[in-house]
DNA sequence: TCTACTGTACCGTCTGGACGGTATTGTCAA
DNA sequence: TTGACAATACCGTCCAGACGGTACAGTAGA
């Protein structure tokens, strides 16, 4: 039938990823993604229509590829505790390098509509997390904790030293891992 | 001498993010700067030799405001709690809905060298909330909460309920206001 | 041969910014 | 006082380049 089915569609992702964090958000560009991809940009516009077809596509695998390796550490661990799993996945998913979605810059810039998918997805995650977390208040803070880190990587505000992440990484793990709430 | 002398330039910055916010951060064209701002392309260009002036302006203001704000909460404070004061302005300004730095992705499409004075600024912020908060772990938590807060509002994700808001706020001046650590 | 896909040539639009012009005000010698 | 000149602040026009997207011809596998 289709002999690489989604093969290009793939490379033309990561091409899309890639020319993003290369050339800067607002450089984005078919022609370069597709030369970047190995293909024309006939056989680009062929796979994905427009630049916002590609611009959702990029947001949806993302998506699908963390909730899956949620679901796998989730499950791993027994499925015990989410938000711990959440966490450790976050603070692994921060530490890639090379991962750095600023392609997320490209898609808001195109047009702030692309984010939508995002915002029902950590709606629901968060519903799910709020009514697996006995102690609100440790959710609150972990989450919002884990959230600045996300967007401190994605800035690249490299404010913390190594050994001040390891201490927010345990002190956040411990706030999820028991059932105490904050001291005071 | 000089009637009016750099209204000009204030009413464009407002202008500038007032665009930002309404037309996208991708849409952010001299054009609609100067017509916004009720002043020819050629005056906006007088005022600011390019655009990338004109950005960078946009961050120095922004930080300035955000400098001296920090002050004056601080100092009506008694000098007591910076983290503290820290933590009430930042929710302060997430509050405000007509504030909505979006003009932030436009200077990052733009050229995500524009963050580097946001980088600088806030490395020297922590260093200073280092030196003046005893409880490191309380810190960290804190910090990066806020971070998370700020992104959320930044991207809106609209998230938090009004009371887990609250609630989480209070958890964290609570972390600020005293010299107790985490539990557990 | 047909179909799924690729490559290329091209078009219309938008944008930054260069440039020349102009009105107003300030400066200063005679 | 006045007339020559200069600086400030701004306007309107024009243009080269980049970009998204279309049209269409080509090609390789089934």
């Amino acid at each position: 039938m289709k002999p690489r089915k989604s093969n290009s569609r793939d490379k033309i992702l990561a091409a899309a990823a890639d020319v993003a964090r290369e050339a800067g958000p607002g450089n984005l560009s078919l022609d370069a993604v597709a030369s970047r991809a190995g293909i024309s940009k006939g056989g680009l516009l062929y796979n994905f229509p427009s630049k916002a077809k590609l611009m959702q596509a990029l947001v949806e695998q993302h998506l699908q590829d963390f909730a899956s390796a949620l679901e796998d550490i989730h499950s791993a661990d027994g499925r015990k505790n989410l938000l711990s799993a959440y966490i450790r996945l976050s603070v692994e998913e921060c530490q890639e390098t090379e991962a750095s979605a600023s392609w997320i810059f490209s898609a808001i810039a195109e047009d702030p509509e692309f984010l939508t998918p995002i915002k029902t997805f950590k709606r629901q995650l968060f519903e799910r997390l709020k009514a697996k977390t006995p102690d609100l208040k440790a959710l609150l803070v972990t989450y919002l904790a884990i959230e600045g880190l996300r967007s401190m990587t994605l800035f690249e505000f490299h404010t913390l030293e190594d050994e001040e992440r390891q201490l927010l990484v345990d002190s956040l793990l411990a706030l999820a891992g028991t059932d105490a709430g904050i001291a005071g």
